[in-house]
DNA sequence: GCTTTCTATGCAACTAGTTGCATAGACAAG
DNA sequence: CTTGTCTATGCAACTAGTTGCATAGAAAGC
């Protein structure tokens, strides 16, 4: 299960509680892996039961006490295990591509609206996964020689990038394609 | 459930038998969708049970019996209400990602195969797409003036080509990367 | 005749992920 | 002093997806 290995890696980064982790699902590694809390609570449970986390109870003042988990030294072994062992290249699910090829079997103009919001949303992302390479790895206050952890949290987020803008070029193509079919076929 | 999505939009485009859908769930459609041959077997039967689906029993000669699904009014009536109900922009769920920060906390040098097998599945894919583009609709075999439904499958095609090149591109930045880790900090 | 390959369908058991709900401490606003 | 918001954790029920196995017809190769 990848779940287990991103939350390896993202406690490994910094130790911290199931919610904390499950904000850091909502930005940073959620980017390419997403997780709700009760999953995220749930496995926990499950890794700190056999022995790959660490808890600890800590109290604070102005919230709730948290439960503190960290990687334990079989947690890291598991992490070198499946970094050393080969994984399927990903395939995609994207119910966008589905719904144009539908489409062709209703009216393609009706997608235009959902296209333009979906062309927003990559637009968004675009624009801080931008401002977050510019604050911790391009800018002026920018750590000046990263180490290898930020080098890689960089080359990642350059993935993210490469993706984001792939994505919007991509939907205005799309667009595109919608109203010249519009223009060509009025399909009513 | 976007699986049964993509069945329908698979078999308003031709009806086929379970068997014919996992292959395509090979290919075409599965560029974006994937499913084993278990889960269509399953939710097919479901889809018939709730009346979306039409059966039909085909004796074939030099091969057994098949069952060719075709949409019911019900299964069309269906996908045009998902097409126009809007849908939440994809996340990615990509184990490399995870893979690459988590090698913070080992031997980057490690991942370099990893990434090389990873390259050439992308390139291949790659070349896959864009021999099937000039075959269905850039070649000079393809059809004249596309129809509709062409058009989007092409739109369609073109994101998963963008999709590969941009990965591609990418996967030869984490090798760099990977490669000058190596070179300045030679983590045992 | 035996094995392998391709077509074709399916069950059972499991793992992963989602949705809806519930609880509770602490603070801030009205 | 009630309501809303943010932090914090969790259960129960459900849906989706995977893995392993099983069966069987028909052709091809040996």
């Amino acid at each position: 299960m990848a779940l287990e290995h991103a939350i390896l890696v993202s406690l490994l980064e910094k130790p911290g509680s199931g919610y904390e982790l499950a904000r850091r699902f909502d930005r940073s590694i959620g980017y390419f892996w997403t997780a709700t809390h009760q999953q995220i609570y749930r496995v926990l449970k499950r890794m700190e039961s056999e022995g790959v986390l660490d808890v600890r109870e800590v109290p604070q003042q102005g919230r709730p006490d948290k439960k503190e988990y960290s990687v334990a030294a079989p947690g890291r072994a598991a992490l070198s295990g499946w970094l050393h062992e080969p994984i399927e290249p990903e395939s995609l699910r994207h119910d966008l591509a589905v719904k144009i090829r539908g489409a062709a079997f209703d009216d393609p103009a009706a997608l235009v609206d959902e296209v333009e919001r979906h062309l927003e949303v990559h637009r968004a992302r675009l624009a801080h996964y931008l401002s977050g390479e510019l604050r911790d790895f391009t800018g002026p206050d920018a750590p000046a020689p990263l180490d290898a952890g930020q080098e890689l949290q960089h080359v990642v987020l350059r993935g993210g990038i490469a993706y984001e803008r792939m994505t919007v070029a991509w939907l205005d193509d799309v667009l595109a394609t919608l109203h010249t079919l519009g223009r060509t076929s009025p399909s009513a």
